[in-house]
DNA sequence: CGTCGAGTTGAGACTTGTCAATACCGGTGG
DNA sequence: CCACCGGTATTGACAAGTCTCAACTCGACG
């Protein structure tokens, strides 16, 4: 029986992600909740405008720079946080190296969907990021006493739980080109939902994270990615910014 | 650029799993809630046993027989449903014939969690199983009427997100003889919470479920069994009965 | 201009998937 | 009670795709 192979995760060869000093970073800003980029998305829409004062007192706003943490796997639960801008990735570590990075958080997304004590991911900031956070026991009371924010939060996170089946059917049963389209339009709509220009992609995060989170290697990554553009189905503005120059197509590759 | 290839996927050496027919052989049965197999660890478990009857007169109880349709992959979501005793599949068919199984339900488990208009799964009894149905109005009014019950359901919900996020990790980046392990390791011991005998586990469905739900195909499951077997880590009393020989070696094999 | 990290590309190794044959189990019918 | 039959599981040989290892390119930065 051979051991556990480490296949893929970036930090297989030896480079530490997670630099530990990278917490500290976190830095409190100020922020009202009526002017926040993200009022009408996340789930602290349901609260009626003239009482935000309260959720303003309960919260806080943090600001990242890009590689930093926000929370360390295994660490005590202790705050929930929505993604203001920028962008967060969610990673677990696997004790020989091994990386998998759940997931990209967006604009607007919560961040505490769980039942564990301790948290099972932790979150790094892709790019400079803003994010607002609250307690644990300032989020129970604001759900009991708000029932539009608790649907809210239950529809998002039954949201989560639609998305990560399709994740897990990606993972189970699909291709690097399937995998890689799909991530593509995916986040290409998300992005342009969220202003961004249509047809077009922003990669902020390296092709590791991008590997680790369609388990694939950085150099299947980069290969999918070349035949892609040889293809004609994308154009590289970047490395890090990619225009879908055949949507259709690239659809029919994502297994629709 | 090769085109989709359908790699694993039981379906895809052209049988087709999911027989339309099966659908009609739903029976609506009787039963009390108070009696209810699964009253302690359900979602409803947090409605006073002095109201059981209203929850009697909103809901239903279904039987399947092994293999039977309950909801089918694409159909609009009108209930949800607790499985009450039995074990059922989650289903996903890709165009091309694989398939996914997103994941295997035992008593408790409820069948639901989703924020799409359409079912997102096909919903297959593994064996007799027995299931409690509700409307959709009707949980909407009693997670009004009873903040617990909602508060339960919340709180399965991110159970399930916890779940899905450790079967994404290995999917994403783990070994077959990982996820095997590790899958043989969750089962058991959620058959054991429901009162099976300890290391020891049932697989009442096919290899074919396995390597679906795994990302393996049947032949690699059955290697994977093999060599485990031959370790003597496992011990098979039938090919859907064995026991958990050496239960440290097998959680060190799924990575702990 | 040199260095460093990230990304791309190439060649070969290895695991898993594919194809195919055989063994096994349960149910049916003689 | 036993032989037959269909579906399932196991095992083997081979092929294919991805991973590994390594060289090279590119761009940012000092």
């Amino acid at each position: 029986m051979s051991s556990a192979r480490p296949t893929g995760g970036a930090t297989s060869r030896g480079i530490a992600f997670s630099r530990p000093a990278d917490c500290a970073q976190r830095q409190r800003v100020h922020g009202s909740c009526a002017g926040c980029e993200v009022r009408d998305i996340a789930a602290c829409s349901a609260i009626p405008s003239r009482e935000l004062h309260e959720l303003e007192q309960l919260g806080g706003k943090i600001r990242l720079s890009p590689g930093t943490t926000l929370v360390r796997e295994g660490d005590a639960r202790t705050e929930v946080h929505t993604l203001v801008s920028g962008m967060a990735r969610q990673v677990r570590l696997l004790p020989d190296g091994r990386r998998h990075v759940a997931g990209f958080l967006l604009p607007g997304d919560f961040i505490g969907f769980s039942a564990a004590s301790h948290h099972r991911h932790s979150v790094e900031a892709v790019t400079e990021s803003v994010l607002c956070s609250f307690s644990l026991p300032s989020v129970r009371r604001l759900r009991e006493r708000y029932p539009d924010f608790d649907a809210n939060l239950f529809e998002q996170a039954c949201g989560e739980l639609d998305k990560a089946g399709s994740y897990l059917t990606a993972l189970a049963r699909m291709t690097p080109v399937e995998r890689l389209s799909a991530f593509l339009l995916h986040l290409s709509g998300r992005q342009h939902a969220l202003g961004g220009r249509e047809n077009h992609v922003d990669l902020p995060m390296t092709r590791a994270d991008i590997g680790d989170h369609l388990g694939l290697t950085i150099e299947t990554v980069s290969r999918t990615f070349s035949r892609l553009k040889q293809e004609g189905v994308l154009y590289f503005e970047h490395p890090h910014h990619i225009e879908l120059r055949d949507p259709p197509r690239l659809r029919e590759l994502a297994g629709l």
